[in-house]
DNA sequence: ACGACGTACTCACCACGTAT
DNA sequence: ATACGTGGTGAGTACGTCGT
């Protein structure tokens, strides 16, 4: 790969494509010797120019082939999201994502480049102020990115709208941390910028099962009243695009109102929870049990968690070393005048 | 080990438009 | 009227993951 590299910029004598091989060069023992000082004199520059030019040319080489490289530094305020998106703001706000920043500010870069498009005429995106680029993929990296404020190592190369969407797509798919809203969304507005003529071209392009697609685009035209009953639209299943759909098409208004209900009060109601409510169902048993588990930090550091079991018995749950024996009567006394008022 | 849950996949079915 | 193709939906099943 690197001899590849080297024989491009004909770093490598001799193997430079397409050259013509160099005349040969007369030993040095056969070169006719200066014979007075102004000659050796002039003999010496013009090996000393040769060499600065040699430079020069390498330099000028290598600065071409940093150019040329696949991967380029670009400032992330220079590359907008691709009007495909299909990353919610929620994704930005998980574990995962924290996660990632800190991997990518720890390398002091992301070291899987994002892939863009350069933003022009040729591929129907419209240049905006101050964006040069268009994302294909790695919206997650060059999010972190930006908000690190650091340059973000990407993979420049011209696409259809159709191949940045499908490319899009794959890679996403290919980590598999879309979720079915997002998925939706995405395939949703494929359909309707006219990227494929029905949900079977769409499903067969991609490669995706039809009846997914058919229940994430379900999810996707449901009133953004039902999406944000959901403390977050990440927490929406496949399955539940029917049901959803169904309350949607025989009582409208008492889903509508529902979903306003259970928007503003909620807390942290478990999913399936909200969806029974939703429906106007009874909430499931235990549904209580996926309520977030609440977090005890010390010194910024979580030391135990609360928790509720499918019996709706609530548990205390310390890392191991964090509640030493000493503290554990301190403890029940605690809880129990707590428990008091 | 077991059950619950979530997802992927297959297949059958229905609705609709068009050709014969 | 009937057959056929296309588009979309839903039921059933298998498999993997996770918590108990």
């Amino acid at each position: 790969m690197a001899r590849k590299i080297f024989e491009k910029a004909g770093l490598i004598p001799g193997l430079q494509p397409g050259a013509k091989p160099a005349p040969e060069a007369a030993p040095a023992s056969e070169q006719p010797k200066p014979k007075t000082a102004p000659g050796t004199m002039m003999g010496f520059l013009t090996a000393q120019s040769g060499a600065v030019q040699e430079a020069e040319a390498l330099r000028a080489r290598v600065k071409a082939l940093e150019e040329e490289s696949p991967i380029r530094k670009l400032d992330p305020a220079t590359i907008k999201p691709s009007r495909w998106a299909n990353r919610h703001e929620a994704s930005f706000r998980t574990d995962d994502f924290e996660a990632l920043k800190a991997e990518i500010a720890a390398a002091g870069g992301n070291v899987q480049p994002v892939k863009v498009r350069p933003m022009g005429v040729l591929n129907g995106s419209t240049p905006e102020a101050g964006a040069a680029f268009e994302l294909i993929y790695g919206h997650r990296r060059h999010r972190a990115c930006a908000e690190l404020g650091i340059p973000v190592s990407a993979i420049v190369e011209e696409a259809t709208d159709l191949s940045l969407f499908e490319q899009m797509e794959r890679e996403n798919r290919g980590r598999q941390n879309l979720s079915a809203w997002e998925q939706g969304v995405m395939y949703r507005r494929a359909l309707d910028e006219g990227l494929y003529s029905s949900l079977r071209r769409l499903s067969d392009g991609l490669g995706v099962d039809l009846s997914l697609v058919s229940k994430s685009i379900a999810l996707a035209r449901l009133p953004d009243a039902v999406i944000a009953a959901f403390r977050s639209p990440l927490d929406i299943q496949f399955r539940w695009a029917a049901p959803l759909t169904e309350a949607m098409q025989k009582d409208p208004d008492g889903t509508l109102s529902r979903a306003r209900a259970i928007g503003e009060t909620r807390g942290d109601l478990a999913p399936s929870a909200i969806l029974a409510r939703l429906l106007g169902q009874p909430e499931p048993a235990g549904a209580e049990s996926k309520q977030q588990a609440l977090t005890i930090s010390r010194a910024g550091k979580v030391v135990a968690k609360l928790t509720t079991d499918t019996k709706g018995r609530a548990l205390i749950r310390f890392e191991a070393g964090a509640l030493p024996d000493a503290k554990r009567r301190g403890l029940v006394k605690a809880l129990e005048d707590f428990l008091k008022t």
